[in-house]
DNA sequence: CCGCTGATTTAAGTCAACTTAAAATTTCCT
DNA sequence: AGGAAATTTTAAGTTGACTTAAATCAGCGG
C-alpha cells in the first residue's frame, strides 16, 4: 500500500569517515591520523582502525599504516558532495529557517546525511546559489569545484595588518556565539593590534571596537589582508 | 576541536515501528498485524515478531501473541510526536521548497527522525501554523492532540451525494501524480456520479468535469459531504 | 643501539537488527 | 470435526559497527 520502504536504518557509515577525514585535512596536505579521526568521530581508535581499512578496501582512502589516511579522488568526490550538503544546508538554517550560526552544525551534520539531490538542488535554487556557508566556508560546486582559499589565520599576519573577515574556523556553539556577541560577522572590517606573548590574549580593532581574544579563539578566524595593507602580511609568509 | 559528535549513526528502530503501527491502525480500531507491519516496513515477519516483543517490553504497544499489536498511550504520544513531525515537513517541502504532492512522503520520512523540536517549531511558525498536510492528514498538535477525523470515503456515500475533497490517503507518489493531473485537488467541490458494479469504476463529477477512477484509487478519496447534499441524498434514498 | 612511551593495529567479544528455516498456532474449507 | 493453508513465533545464524584488552610499531632520549 505505501511505496518503496524507507529501507536503510543504518546510515552510511564510510559517508561519515570521509566526511570527517576531509574537515580533518582541510586545506593542509597531512594524512588523518587514527587518533585524531577517533577524535572527531567519538569512537575508539581501535575501531577507526578497523574501519578505515574497509574504506581502503573500497578504494575511499589511501592508507598507509602506523601513518593515517588521506582520500583517494573518489574519496574526495564523495566527501565534497556531502560538504556541499552541509554549508547549503547551513546556510539554509539561517536564511530560511532564522537559526543563529551556532546553532547549524549539529543540525547540518543530521540532515546531510538523508537528503537527496532534488533536496539540495531546491535548496540552493531558493538561497541564490550561495557560495559560503554561514562561517565563511567555500560551498563546492555539485561537480566538486572549489574555489582556493585566499585568507590567513588573523593570528598570522603583522600587527598593524587590517583586512576584513573571511571565515571562521571553529565549529563549537558556545565559541560562535560568543563571538557574534561581541559584533563579530563576516565580512566586518578588522585590524590585528598585537599579539600578548607567552600564549597572551590577541587584540583586534573589530569595525572600529577593540576585542581581545583568547589565542586559541583567535586562531580560528580568518581574514582576507587589504591589498594596501598586503606588504605588512607578506613579511610574515617570507619569515 | 569539534562539539559534540554525532554520535548515533544508526537511527531508533523502535520509531520506525510505533510510526508504521499508527498508519496502520489510525482511523480504525484494530491490532496491526505482524505480516502487515512486516509490508510496510520491508522487513521479514520473523523480524518484526521478534522487533514487537521488544517494544512491548518497553511498553510501547500491547502485544497479543497471535493477535498483533496497538499503540500503548505511551507509544500513541510518540507515535503523534513523528506524525506531527511527517505531515508539518510535507507542507514544508510542499510551500517553502516547491515539491508537488507526489513527492513529499518518502523525503518526510527520511527527514522526519533526524530533525529535533526546534527544527520542528520553526517549521511550523514559517508556515502559519498548518493544521493538515499536502494529502489532507490532520497534524496533531505538539502536546499530541488531533482533531476527529469528520470526512467519509467518496465510495461509501449515495450516488448523487456532494461535498468537498478533504483528504487523499495513498502514499503511492504516481497515483497522486495522476490524481493531480485530473485536476484533483484538497478543497474541490466533488459529487459521487456512480460506481459501477463488480468492482467497476466510480464516476465523479470533479469541479464540474467528470472522471472516472478505478475502484481502489477512488477508495482513496475522502470528502466531507455537504450539509444541504446530505438531506439531499438521504430524502432520494428514502423516497 | 636500547628501551621507553605513545600511537596504532590485531584479536576477540558485544550488540541491535536483521536473516532463513523450522515449529507452533490460528483460520479456513469441506 | 479434520486437515490443509496461512500466519505467527521461535531457533539459530549473519552483518556492520562498534567495544576492551593485548600485541605491535615508530620516534626519541640517552
Ligand atoms: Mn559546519
Ligand atoms: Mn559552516
Ligand atoms: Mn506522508
Ligand atoms: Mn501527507
Amino acid at each position: 500500500m505505501s511505496d518503496l520502504p524507507i529501507k536503510p536504518l543504518r546510515i552510511d557509515a564510510a559517508a561519515n569517515y570521509i566526511d570527517a577525514i576531509y574537515r580533518l585535512t582541510e586545506g593542509r596536505d597531512e594524512a588523518a591520523t587514527t587518533n585524531a579521526l577517533a577524535e572527531e568521530l567519538g569512537i575508539t581508535s581501535a575501531g577507526v582502525s578497523i574501519m578505515i581499512k574497509r574504506l581502503a578496501a573500497q578504494g575511499l582512502v589511501d592508507l598507509t599504516p602506523y601513518e593515517g589516511v588521506k582520500l583517494t579522488a573518489e574519496g574526495l568526490r564523495r566527501a565534497l558532495r556531502i560538504i556541499r550538503r552541509h554549508r547549503i544546508l547551513e546556510i539554509f538554517l539561517v536564511n530560511i529557517l532564522g537559526f543563529g550560526w551556532h546553532e547549524t552544525h549539529p543540525r547540518a551534520r543530521a540532515l546531510e546525511r538523508v537528503i537527496d539531490d532534488a533536496f539540495e538542488d531546491r535548496m540552493d535554487e531558493i538561497l541564490g546559489h550561495p557560495t559560503r556557508c554561514p562561517h565563511g566556508n567555500p560551498i563546492p560546486t555539485r561537480d566538486g569545484q572549489l574555489l582556493p582559499l585566499t585568507d590567513v589565520a588573523l593570528t598570522s599576519v603583522e600587527p598593524g595588518t587590517s583586512g576584513t573577515i573571511s571565515r571562521v574556523t571553529t565549529d563549537d556553539a558556545d565559541e560562535l556565539k560568543y563571538l557574534s556577541s561581541l559584533g563579530l560577522a563576516l565580512d566586518l572590517p578588522v585590524r590585528l593590534v598585537e599579539i600578548a606573548p607567552f600564549d597572551g590574549p590577541v587584540a583586534a580593532d573589530l569595525n572600529g571596537r577593540t576585542v581581545h581574544l583568547g589565542p586559541r579563539l583567535a586562531d580560528s578566524i580568518r581574514i582576507n589582508v587589504h591589498e594596501n595593507a598586503r606588504g605588512a602580511a607578506r613579511r610574515e609568509a617570507a619569515g
